[in-house]
DNA sequence: TCTGGGGTCCTCTCTCAA
DNA sequence: TCTGTTGAGAGAGGACCC
């Protein structure tokens, strides 16, 4: 439901920024890593960092940067692999704090998110307080502690929760304002002195375009007329753009709306050649997707395959079925058919497999035959019930039993920063595949 | 140096039908 | 019947976000 905001006011946007969110859920579980450089993220030789103190940003570390740069960087921080789980739990008890506030939450991933508290002033007093407030509160009620930007749109009090944020200095962490307001009428002197590339839709590519433009600022970029802006990066980018550096951003917070489609990929602590062993994962991946996609009560018709290789190199493979299905075997088929129009002999790095084209699960309509590819429509609910009642691993496609360990299932958030430093097993599925 | 996973959106190209 | 135009949809790739 979209409320409109009060007529003839301004609108009081709240943005809400946990502080290095990952890494203080993990110094919250274990006190005894207070004041210490801590490294969140996949631990393998190709993991990424997800998470860090801000004592390891003194040193250099980053979000997304390869977990072995940030090991050279920080010999002394304390490298932990990331537990998704228990980080959707502590995100789970933010939002609940959140929507006490009001109704009005849009989440940005796990550990951000818009508020808008327009509607809530007469109760609760003006939007700086109730910043104030809740940053106290997720120090109470969660022991970690965030920023928060407020202003009269999405994008300045994004931007305005970045300025409140603690900084890294070569003498160490330093503690931030907490709290940036920026006041209805002050957006265009907040925003123009910021660097270009703050905007949000200015990555590296763009911002490299930008640069070579001789725009450094979000005030350069402003100067530039549109049409050039335009010529230059492309209708759409090109207007948001120019929209954005005028702090033109009507953009409503919305309550978090259904995916649009649902995938799950992982990357391989060794290169792939086996055609057994990729068409394995194919079938572990479309389990998990499929998994999850009745769990969302929804089905899809594109199937996209996603093959990245040893350079690094990405290809994509898509295509579209009769009609919408949420069967495992039905995605893993064609995920293997267009496996096979990809020239793999290279070495695989990653596999991906995504559904799109969403709509909801039809159970209505004839019932169709067991036999043949549709009677998965019918066997997918009954492996889900069976999950339900006995667990994930109590029932799962064959192919992937293997000798001794049951059934290797993948899971959304296992791996979800790069290969950990487990050993990895060969493979032992069986020969004849039963 | 060596680059994750789960997403969204945009652009370009191709095909097909009207 | 043939040709050219146009628009929709599919497929592929790229950029970006957290």
């Amino acid at each position: 439901v979209r409320v409109p905001p009060p007529a003839g006011r301004q609108r009081r946007i709240l943005h809400v920024d946990m502080d290095a969110f990952f890494a203080s859920v993990e110094v919250l579980d274990q006190p005894s890593l207070a004041g210490k450089a801590v490294v969140v993220g996949g631990t393998g030789p190709r993991g990424v960092v997800a998470s860090c103190t801000y004592q390891a940003r003194v040193a250099g570390v980053r979000s997304a940067m390869p977990m072995a740069r940030a090991r050279r960087l920080c010999p002394q921080a304390v490298f932990l692999p990331g537990r998704y789980d228990r980080y959707v739990e502590a995100s789970r008890q933010l939002g609940a704090l959140l929507e006490s506030v009001t109704p009005l939450v849009e989440p940005v991933g796990l550990d951000e998110a818009f508020l808008d508290v327009s509607g809530a002033e007469r109760l609760l007093g003006p939007a700086p307080r109730i910043a104030q407030w809740l940053r106290q509160r997720v120090g109470e009620e969660l022991s970690l502690s965030c920023s928060v930007g407020v202003a009269s749109s999405k994008l300045v009090a994004k931007l305005a929760s970045e300025e409140a944020k603690p900084r890294a200095t070569p003498t160490g962490p330093e503690p931030g304002p907490g709290v940036v307001v920026v006041e209805a009428g002050g957006e265009i002197d907040f925003l123009h002195p910021l660097p270009v590339e703050r905007l949000p839709g200015v990555g590296p590519a763009t911002g490299r375009r930008l640069r070579s433009m001789g725009v450094l600022t979000v005030g350069d970029l402003a100067q530039v007329p549109r049409q050039a802006l335009v010529s230059a990066l492309g209708k759409a980018l090109g207007n948001h753009l120019h929209q954005l550096a005028w702090a033109q951003d009507g953009h409503p917070v919305e309550p978090a709306v259904a995916a649009k489609s649902v995938s799950h990929e992982e990357t391989y602590a060794e290169d792939l050649v086996s055609g057994d062993r990729l068409g394995r994962q194919l079938v572990r991946l479309a389990d998990a997707v499929a998994w999850r996609l009745r769990c969302q009560g929804r089905a899809g018709r594109t199937v996209t395959l996603k093959v990245r290789f040893a350079d690094f190199a990405t290809v994509t493979r898509s295509r579209t079925l009769s009609r919408p299905t949420d069967a495992a075997p039905l995605i893993a088929d064609a995920a293997c058919q267009l496996l096979e129009q990809v020239e793999v002999s290279r070495g695989v790095r990653l596999l991906g497999v995504a559904v799109s084209g969403l709509s909801p699960a039809r159970l209505e309509g004839p019932q169709l035959p067991l036999s043949g590819p549709s009677g998965w429509d019918r066997a997918s609910p009954a492996v889900e019930a069976v999950r339900q009642r006995f667990g994930p691993s109590a029932l799962g496609p064959a192919r992937l039993l293997d000798s001794g360990a049951g059934l290797d299932l993948k899971r959304r958030g296992e791996a979800q920063w790069g290969p950990d430093r487990r050993v990895v097993k060969p493979s032992k599925v069986r020969e004849n595949g039963s």
